[in-house]
DNA sequence: TTAAACTTGTACCTTTTGATACAAGTGGCC
DNA sequence: GGCCACTTGTATCAAAAGGTACAAGTTTAA
């Protein structure tokens, strides 16, 4: 099956002239791990579908990260989604986790596409809202919840994500995910260790409840 | 201008079907101030388009607030408006602040004719994309930005959206907006106050610069 | 006018989070 | 093996944010 075979079976987009759209106008990308797909501040030109492969989004400060959410098979990420309804700036950055096979459709024809074909507009609105209620639990978890408590979610979700009860990161990337320091990580992991929820190993950690 | 006419130009709805659509189907009310719109975890059977009045919408937690936005004339709470493409429950609280006059859809027409109407379904996904970078950067600030920032903040976006540089309102109240206690709101104000920033006056704050 | 409810100011203390500094461990590679 | 870059553990300190307690001011309404 090819790349556009399976967007087309991912998406469920059954029109043949959609089809054929795309695979006139999209472009088959492959490319290597930690490339930015979209970087912040910077004008988006392309939706990026991503076919196979992982993407990170996040967001940053002068001195901090926050992860905002991954781009996984069949998805797009949703700001550049936006993007193309409007001209603007992206206001994240976007990069690949591994190798990555994207199609790329230029943004003059995303929202074209959304009133004429009705699965297109599936996609495109399932991608928003979809997003948006993600981006508002992540909020209400970033207002509600202690530093202690959003690490181990996370680390609870990547190993659900990665099917494996371990998780290969170092510390410092992990406060790059959480949106806090290096050193903060450690504390709170080795307090977890002590109370035999994580089992700490190097660049590795274990879950182990 | 009935409110009907009002809602057809303030969304460009220029196709007779669909305004016959919507005296049809749609419901005009006029609601009393603090009238729950929808409650977190209740689903939600209406899409509520505000014609005139304001409505407040904020997550809580047992016992936290934090504002999410407000919604303005010829707008509509985006929660709803997914909540509309797929059967769910509320993930926020919206109430009226004053009275305020909605035009309602049942949820089963506004997707459909989000294919049907080129008008309408320019108006879902703007909703879209506006609230979704809203919220995004809402995010960004909360991950980012100290109380006594997210605090000016809320009292000059206040300021410029009732065009007034007093904002009328109680430190408990203002510590609900932004997520906080009422102490660190009283604390940082006196701060802001002792640096001639704001002028404290009861329920009332005066901004100076 | 007086009590009750709400509002504000503030002192004191605790917890959470972050910053600095340094020691020690790990892995890769020449 | 030995060097180097990176990673982890931790102690100490500082700042930010929250909790408790209480006094005093303001409004409302009986």
């Amino acid at each position: 099956m090819t790349e556009f075979e399976q967007l087309f079976k991912g998406l469920n987009i059954v029109e043949e002239k959609l089809q054929e759209h795309i695979l006139k106008e999209g472009v088959l990308q492959t490319v290597p791990k930690d490339t930015f797909i979209v970087e912040q501040d910077k004008y988006i030109k392309w939706l990026a579908i991503v076919i196979s492969g992982k993407v990170r989004v996040w967001q940053e400060n002068e001195d901090r990260q926050i992860l905002l959410y991954y781009v996984n098979p069949i998805q797009t990420c949703v700001l550049s989604l936006s993007a193309t309804f409007r001209d603007c700036k992206s206001l994240v950055h976007a990069k690949t986790e591994i190798e990555t096979t994207l199609i790329k459709i230029p943004v003059r024809f995303v929202s074209e596409w959304s009133f004429m074909f009705k699965s297109w507009n599936t996609f495109t609105t399932n991608s928003f809202i979809i997003s948006y209620e993600d981006l508002l639990l992540s909020y209400k978890d970033l207002a509600f919840k202690k530093i202690n408590e959003r690490l181990i979610d996370y680390l609870r979700s990547e190993a659900n994500r990665n099917n494996s009860s371990i998780i290969e990161i170092s510390h410092q990337q992990l406060a790059k995910e959480v949106g806090t320091t290096r050193e903060v990580v450690s504390k709170i992991l080795k307090q977890y260790e002590l109370d035999h929820i994580v089992q700490l190993h190097f660049k590795k950690i274990e879950l182990l409840s």
